[in-house]
RNA sequence: GGCGACGUAGCUCAGUCGGUUAGAGCGGCGGCUUCAUAAGCCGUAGGUCGGCGGUUCAAGUCCGCCCGUCGCUACCA
């Protein structure tokens, strides 16, 4: 075992609030090792920090109209701010804006250049001379190579379907400024993967056996079409590429946004007042063992990538193991910030424990594939397990002490009985069965394994009875008691790393001084003697029970926030109230003739079926007044198999413009509403009407 | 349609390198208990480990095909 871990949670991007899926994923299993390791007596060193480049910040920021820094501001605190609400313990949280960033990451390209892991290549790129940038495909507009419809888009043609190149449209427009865009060479920096490959996979190799097969999996997919990978764009924000001939561009996000774990630990060091070469020994001491904790988007980028960048540095840098979790649905549904189908961390650490979040997403964490977060589970979880088993063990054991002892510990009888025995036994083994889990970084194994200490303690209490025994056999029954305790002491070290307030607390409780990081996690399997110690005030439960109602309240404000708009869920918490959104539906106001120009129709379905090699597409035939036919495409196959839809009417807009696809022609479309998770719900006229009615 | 995963008791899930009668929690059912937050403990539920075929002395655990579910992707006017 390694005496030293330097361990990192992904770095989160501030451009959204984290949620529950971000937590299970990546950061409270990382804290929950962080605190056990540190337990074992190991240096350990948890870092993380927001990733703040990138278009999509650039983006956001400039439609609210705002600078990118103080948009990732607001961000960068907010998340900072969720994160200490659920005692994720950073040693450091730092920003990939730093200026000790850019310097490093700027750094890591020149070694990079210099140990010819950095190739070049010049492609026409199309720029646009008034917003003086490279345009990505889909910023360009222009006429088609094959059909000469004049409103392409960059990468294909919505008239004829054909798919090029932004570089071959006639006359390249730019999207944003409406003015004529030319091309020009443009030189591209690549990070050559290839080139690394040897030492990469040797290093590699050398891993897979010790890692989950989701990860193995992935990596070898990505390993089987290694290419060099474009890491300079065209941007305004960003580490600005140190080079004269690139004095516009900035690298691509991923290639700075690791580069911030280095950055981090160099920015605590000299926070901390260590010497300038602290950094080094957690980065490129052999002592050190690297721990990536990410969720499976992100294996590519820290089990390839990013090794490779370290390697490519030949600054003898450790490389890192990557306990890569898969995803959380909430409820049965995958997470969506922008459609309101999350829970905020902070909502929720208003109305219940830290702990007990905690704890339900440990116990349910996606290790192995992906899992589910319920209201259902988490009462579960909360009343059967922390309350029932825990909470539970601990009220029964210290108010005896309390009711019968005085509050004082008694004493137990040199040889304690066989149950007391097993009990001890049951603890000795939870500590390393735990550690095991543990080390392998599975927090939720290791959760499982404190709990069977739970289980073999309350089954302590059943087989002696102590509070039976008493009266016939006070000095066993006390032996019971004391043991009791112990096996308290042990868990609340046990428990400190899943729910680290709770085991906080029923120290206290013991009589304890300070906090279980008194003492060491192999102290936990020997208790100390505890008789003749006074145990602490019993004001307050461990843990509150959860309601049924409180679980259909919580399930009903779900479903609630979770309605469409969109955009509404992802403003930042701390953001001014910005001005008035456009109406509710997020649209600016039309005149009414705009809404006038619309041929809206009631029609009949008199026939619909699949279209081939299209998984969401059915083909419908419509009918109008008169016996009038329209072919309509409809992206609605998943909700609506082909029959149901026969014979009924639907909400038709019939003066859209045709579009061709899958090689059908498509006259105009059906409308639906679109429900929670992007279900589509057919509209219909309350009761029937003529086929071909207006609507208006 | 392409790529990738998954499909184990009513529910949520464990099942490392293939090897005795396939497990846990919750729920259900039946008991016990009253120290404890109506908490706890015991027993029970008899599930073709999606289906078919193959490799093997032996497969939930490896291979192929099929069915189903999910994710990414194309399409969703």
């Amino acid at each position: 075992m390694p005496a030293r871990y330097l361990v990192t949670s992904a770095l989160p991007y501030a451009n959204g609030p984290i949620h529950f899926g971000h937590l299970a994923g990546a950061y409270l299993n990382a804290d929950i090792f962080v605190r056990y390791k540190r337990l074992t007596g190991a240096e350990v060193l948890f870092v993380c920090g927001t990733d703040e480049h990138g278009a999509p910040i650039l983006v956001n920021a400039e439609k609210e109209g705002a600078h990118p820094r103080d948009y990732t501001d607001r961000w960068h605190q907010a998340i900072k701010q969720s994160f200490e609400r659920v005692d994720i313990a950073f040693d450091h949280f730092s920003r990939t804006s730093r200026p000790v960033h850019y310097e490093l990451t700027q750094h890591f390209f020149r070694r990079l250049v210099e140990r010819g892991a950095i190739t070049t290549r010049v492609d026409d790129q199309v720029y646009c001379e008034v917003c003086k940038r490279e345009l990505p495909d889909r910023f360009v507009v222009g006429t088609c190579p094959k059909c000469d419809f004049d409103a392409a888009r960059g990468d294909e043609c919505p008239r004829c379907a054909a798919a090029f190149d932004a570089t071959e449209l006639k006359a390249p427009r730019c999207k944003t400024c409406g003015t004529n865009a030319s091309k020009r060479p443009s030189k591209h920096w690549y990070l050559d993967l290839p080139a690394l490959r040897p030492e990469l996979e040797a290093w590699l190799e050398a891993r897979f056996p010790a890692w989950k097969p989701n990860v193995v999996g992935e990596v070898k997919k990505y390993l089987a079409d290694l290419k060099p990978r474009p890491i300079t764009r065209d941007l305004q924000w960003g580490v600005p590429v140190p080079l004269e001939e690139a004095k516009d561009r900035v690298f691509y996000v991923w290639f700075d946004a690791p580069i911030g774990y280095i950055s981090s630990t160099r920015e605590w060091a000299a926070q901390q007042g260590k010497p300038d070469d602290e950094w080094e020994r957690w980065w490129k001491d052999p002592g050190t063992q690297l721990v990536h904790f990410i969720g499976k988007d992100n294996i590519a980028f820290h089990a390839v990538i990013f090794p490779s960048m370290l390697l490519g540095q030949r600054e003898g840098y450790v490389l890192p193991d990557v306990p890569a979790n898969e995803f959380l649905n909430l409820e049965g549904q995958k997470f969506s910030t922008s459609g309101g189908w999350f829970i905020a961390i902070d909502d929720f650490v208003d109305r219940f424990p830290a702990d007990t979040l905690r704890w339900t997403l440990t116990r349910s964490a996606p290790e192995t594939r992906d899992s589910d977060f319920t209201y259902k589970d988490f009462q579960t979880r909360v009343n059967a397990e922390l309350l029932g088993t825990f909470g539970n063990f601990a009220s029964r054991v210290l108010k005896f002490v309390q009711a019968r002892h005085q509050g004082a510990v008694p004493a137990a009888q040199a040889d304690p009985g066989e149950p007391e025995r097993r009990a001890l036994e049951a603890l000795r083994a939870g500590v390393a069965a735990a550690a095991a889990e543990l080390d392998r970084y599975s927090t939720r194994g290791a959760a499982e394994r404190v709990l069977e200490v739970g289980y073999a303690a309350n089954k302590l209490i059943e087989e002696r009875q102590p509070f039976k025994l008493i009266n016939t056999d006070p000095a066993a029954a006390a032996t019971t008691i004391n043991v009791a305790v112990r096996l308290l002491e042990g868990l609340a070290v046990l428990l400190f790393p899943f729910v680290p307030g709770t085991a906080t607390r029923l120290w206290a409780q013991l009589g304890l001084e300070g906090d279980p990081t008194r003492r060491r996690w192999q102290d936990a399997a020997e208790p100390a003697d505890p008789a003749g110690r006074a145990i602490g005030a019993l004001d307050q439960h461990l843990f509150q029970r959860v309601e049924d109602k409180t679980v259909e309240a919580e399930v009903a404000r779900l479903r609630a926030g979770a309605t469409p708009p969109p955009e509404k869920a992802a403003a930042p918490p701390a953001a001014p109230a910005k001005a008035e959104a456009p109406a509710a539906a997020g649209k600016p106001p039309i005149s009414f003739d705009a809404f006038a120009a619309l041929d809206l129709r009631v029609a009949k379905v008199v026939s619909a079926e699949a279209v081939p090699k299209a998984d969401k597409l059915l083909r419908l035939e419509l009918e109008l007044a008169g016996g009038e036919r329209r072919t309509v495409l409809s992206g609605i196959r998943a909700w609506y198999p082909p029959e149901a839809l026969v014979g009924r009417q639907v909400v038709y807009l019939a003066n859209l413009e045709p579009k061709k696809i899958r090689g059908v022609v498509s006259q105009g479309m059906v409308l639906a509403a679109n429900d929670v998770g992007d279900v589509a719900v057919l509209l219909q006229p309350e009761r029937g009407v003529p086929d071909g009615a207006r609507v208006s």
